[in-house]
DNA sequence: ACCAGTAGTCAAGATGCTTGACTATGTATC
DNA sequence: GATACATAGTCAAGCATCTTGACTACTGGT
């Protein structure tokens, strides 16, 4: 399987120079992290049984807390479209992992809540992220791990800041869109 | 079955009672970080006259050295199909930003270089990822961006090990390889 | 009753990825 | 050389995710 590193003279030759080093900036770090975090969670869920579960149904079902949601006020919260927003929906009802019902309150909205399967599904989710997460503390030790959770917390908390600032100074994304 | 759709006022009640708790979990957090930044630099690129920047392709371009690389080592680098590469690199050519030639010292290979428009737009990406860099550090401090970016840097180098580790000892995920 | 705004749906299409099947070339073996 | 297998790349089809545009149904103010 890792057979072709044996033909690495000819790459290295090919080359004016020797390979430079793959980017090492915030940026990439925080794709690379976020990626490995994804794919090891997205694998436990399947391996545990949750079949139906993908990245892009994950990063929706984040935003709906246990008690259900509006479908709204999940449209407004997560960054998609309604529409984008709505076929995730469609799917993860399909699998039976959430219901739409009727909102009494207004007879236009819809309450999205998790079915039985949904909530065994979180549960399976909390345990695999503890499971994470300890792996995480163990390469990092408790102190660091500490500190890069506070470090992602404060620009989280100063992103929306940042996000003011830009479109009140800037005038290069026009909101009427 | 249906049992839950007994508890609507249950479930009006816990709208009402703002029981919305967001994730903050190492994984929810790396990814929220990490779609900030890609927004902002795909914005910010976008908005420097390189229409043609999406995330997918950086993602890949982030894998090519300035001088270039063998589109098998390329392959090998990403963790995608050859086929969804090859897919971007189409792109990517179309657009000018690359160029495949053929490999002199191997007539099945080719050879992925930039071209101009393509070195260019990397220039303007190190301006802008420095600029995003120091806005993070005037949010952080110096030390506790250092911080980050060590911690980050410490679970790449050790995911290669973690994940020896799980496929030599473990034999859990039969995910089609 | 009217009408502007909100909630949700339907339809069509673009992007980014997948797997399967294929061609062309290199390499090892006899 | 001939043969067989491996490697590099391409072509085609399809799925998942997300987009915009057009639409229906309902709400609340006047």
């Amino acid at each position: 399987m890792l057979d072709y590193v044996s033909g690495e003279k000819n790459l290295v030759k090919s080359l004016d120079e020797k390979s430079e080093t793959l980017p090492d900036h915030i940026g990439w770090r925080l794709w690379q992290a976020s990626r490995a975090w994804q794919t090891e969670f997205a694998a436990a869920m399947r391996a545990a049984g949750h079949h139906w579960f993908t990245e892009a149904r994950a990063g929706l079902l984040g935003h709906i807390p246990r008690g259900g949601m509006r479908q709204s006020a999940l449209i407004e919260r997560s960054a998609i479209s309604k529409q984008a927003v709505q076929q995730l929906l469609d799917g993860l009802e399909t699998e039976g992992v959430l219901q739409r019902l009727p909102d009494p309150q207004d007879g236009r909205g819809k309450l999205v809540r998790y079915t039985r399967k949904g909530l065994d599904a979180l549960r399976d989710g909390d345990r695999i992220k503890l499971q994470i997460e300890r792996s995480y503390v163990a390469r990092l030790g408790h102190e660091r791990f500490a500190a890069l959770m506070g470090a992602l917390r404060s620009l989280d908390r100063t992103q929306a800041d940042a996000l003011d600032k830009a479109s009140g100074v800037q005038d290069d994304a026009p909101e009427s869109k």
